[in-house]
RNA sequence: GCCGAAGUAGCUCAGAGGUAGAGCAGCUCACUCGUAAUGAGCAGGUCGGGGGUUCAAUUCCCCCCUUCGGCUCCA
């Protein structure tokens, strides 16, 4: 049962879902009156807003957003009902023939009742199941944001529609409210930071989605992989490191030539042809290949930071976040069957406590067998039994995507939260009976008897690109002192202290503190000014009163002050925060 | 890949058929200064790349590249 004040949440919800669909009514509305010959396909009410799709020959721009508000603007003052009727399926397909609708008639076949509702605003008639306001005099503030492609029904090879998106409040506070978050949202871009914490760039010149790490970013980097293999090797996993190339006749065994050649890059030396890796797993094979493996051995945890390539079309690359070339925390293990149970609940437990060391919130989801898979229905059955047990014993919520698997077996992904409520996908936990099979792996069991093992695919980060662009934003730019590249940077007010700082550092330095030097002869509010625009945790200020006492003044990023500390105590306080990753 | 928009100094942006401008950053000088911008001066650009139209193109046209907003796809 909900509680009444998010029955109260879920009722605003609903109201607001309600007038935004209406919204995107009326923004029809207007349109048809305003551009005759233009079809009109769907126009639902999204998270943000709404949008409405349009097949119209010139498309539009956001050009037209001015003419289109208006018009929207005149058809609200004139308060029009909006009227709801229940007609037969025949009948709404005839009336939708004859005004040229085929989008709606398309939308009517796939129907299976007999009757449907249409909802009329003077004339301007839809499909749809409503609910909508009673007349458009009830809409309230709203404003067209964008155009886009979108193809119908969302397939590639559909024709493209010209999607307008709109959003819509009920007044104008909530609106500027709304547009303010937006802009919010907007300083905590990583790529916006990117530029400039001057941690990362890319290149035309180099290539599209391919990613340079300048000496903060790099450091950062730098740090995660430093955790990722503390981690590892607490959880028994052992590191491998295979090559980025390897002979194309290893892909098509594999089958990653059969069903992903498209992402693949390949090449030619010497005669022969080699592919660049888009995936970890057949160095780990071949590891697990190279010698007689007991029952006792396993499970076999083979882990590596495995920088891999992937073709991925030009209008997905997305800054850090959709790259071409990326480094994932990869590990592949090899496991007996009645191992797969214990040995999901680890990783699960592995996640788990870095999402929260990240201070992410996250969700899971289990993707069943797809209409495509090899392998027999009795292990995809026992996998998916045993991925449910998992989930199901640690008492979280999951949700279950039907047929979504990949071809060689069931996962869990693990979408995270970030800290502005947005979800990416990083962890993912795959089974896979195929390449184990494939390769002819196998293990000497108790009976002397061979057997063939399972194979995890698991990530924990997913990949380090996008784990940063996602970290970049979820802190703002604001990261913990654990993993800020720079931790503190010491202030002179006056040149006289400037040997003392020099000194100061080099101590903080050698003590494993990352430590920046602002000894320009400039005023001290200009070396904080510049200080927290870099977002560096500590700003250290050395003037007359700390050299003579051997302490220091911190001012702290996230607010407040350490006032004449001594430097022993400051640095003891950065070292432990490192040791506690806070 | 598809639809739409954009690309001017290191960054953020203005400008216009007659070969470009601001702020910040940079450099030089003065100031030696106590918690979010001291002042003055200097320097900085084949106006994304390639073709075309024109007496003349950074501006108009075409192609390409890249970026941005979406669609589709994904770590």
């Amino acid at each position: 049962m909900a509680e009444p004040h998010e029955e109260k949440e879920d009722q605003a919800e609903a109201h607001l879902n309600i007038l935004r669909h209406s919204t995107s009514h009326l923004m029809a509305q207007a349109v048809k009156d305003l551009f005759p010959g233009v079809k009109v396909a769907i126009g639902p009410s999204i998270e943000t807003g709404f949008y409405y799709d349009f097949d119209y020959e010139p498309g539009f721009t956001e050009d037209d957003f001015a003419k289109i508000e208006a018009r929207m603007t005149e058809l609200v003052k004139m308060d029009i009902p909006i009227v709801r009727k229940m007609v037969k399926k025949e009948d709404a397909l005839e009336m939708f023939r004859k005004a040229g609708e085929a989008y709606k008639v398309e939308l009517i076949e796939a129907i299976e009742d007999p009757e449907v509702s249409l909802y009329t605003q003077d004339n301007f008639t839809d499909l749809c199941r409503g609910p909508h306001l009673a007349s458009t005099g009830q809409i309230g503030v709203f404003k067209l944001l964008s155009v886009a492609g979108a193809y119908w029904r969302g397939d590639e090879k559909n024709k493209m529609l010209t999607r307008i998106y709109g959003t819509a409040f009920p007044n104008q506070d909530s609106l500027d409210a709304y547009l303010k978050f937006v802009e919010e949202v907007k300083k905590r871009d990583h790529r916006r930071l990117g530029k400039e914490l001057d941690l990362f760039s890319v290149s035309d010149e180099v290539g599209a989605g391919l990613v340079i790490y300048h000496p903060n970013g790099a450091l950062l980097r730098y740090l995660l992989e430093d955790f990722e293999r503390k981690e590892h090797l607490k959880r028994g996993y052992q590191f491998v490191v295979g090559p980025h190339i390897l002979k194309l006749d290893m892909w098509k065994k594999s089958g990653h030539y059969e069903n992903y050649r498209d992402n693949m890059y390949f090449t030619k030396i010497d005669d022969v042809d080699y592919g660049i890796k888009p995936m970890n797993c057949l160095s780990h094979i071949m590891v697990y290949r190279s010698t007689i493996r007991s029952y006792r051995d396993l499970p076999l945890r083979y882990f590596e930071l495995g920088t891999v390539c992937r073709h991925e079309k030009s209008g997905v690359l997305h800054g850090l976040l959709r790259v071409r070339e990326f480094t994932q925390d990869d590990a592949h293990i090899f496991l007996r069957q009645d191992q797969l149970h214990q040995e999901i609940l680890n990783i699960m437990e592995f996640v788990h406590d870095v999402m929260e060391i990240f201070d992410f919130k996250y969700e899971m989801e289990i993707s069943t067998r797809p209409d495509k898979y090899i392998g027999t229905l009795e292990d995809w059955n026992k996998a998916e039994q045993v991925l449910k047990e998992v989930l199901d014993g640690q008492g979280l919520p999951y949700d279950i995507n039907e047929g979504d698997g990949a071809f060689y077996g069931p996962k869990i992904d693990i979408k995270l939260k970030d800290a502005i409520g947005r979800k990416w996908q990083c962890a993912t936990i795959q089974c896979d009976f195929a390449l184990p099979e494939r390769f002819d792996l196998y293990y000497v069991d108790s009976d002397g008897k061979r057997k063939r093992p399972v194979m995890l695919h698991r990530v924990v980060l997913g990949a380090l690109e996008r784990f940063i662009g996602v970290l970049i934003e979820h802190y703002g730019g604001r990261f913990p002192v654990w993993l800020s590249p720079v931790q503190v940077i010491i202030m002179n007010i006056t040149d006289e202290q400037e040997p003392y700082v020099r000194s100061m550092r080099d101590a903080m330095v050698s003590e494993g503190l990352r430590v920046e030097l602002d000894t320009r002869n400039e005023k001290l509010s200009l070396k904080i000014r510049d200080g927290m625009v870099k977002k560096i945790p500590y700003m250290v200020v050395v003037g007359k009163k700390e050299m003579a006492n051997e302490t220091i003044s911190v001012r702290v990023r996230d607010g407040g002050e350490l006032k004449d500390i001594a430097v022993r105590d400051f640095i003891e306080r950065v070292k432990e925060e490192n040791l506690l990753r806070r």
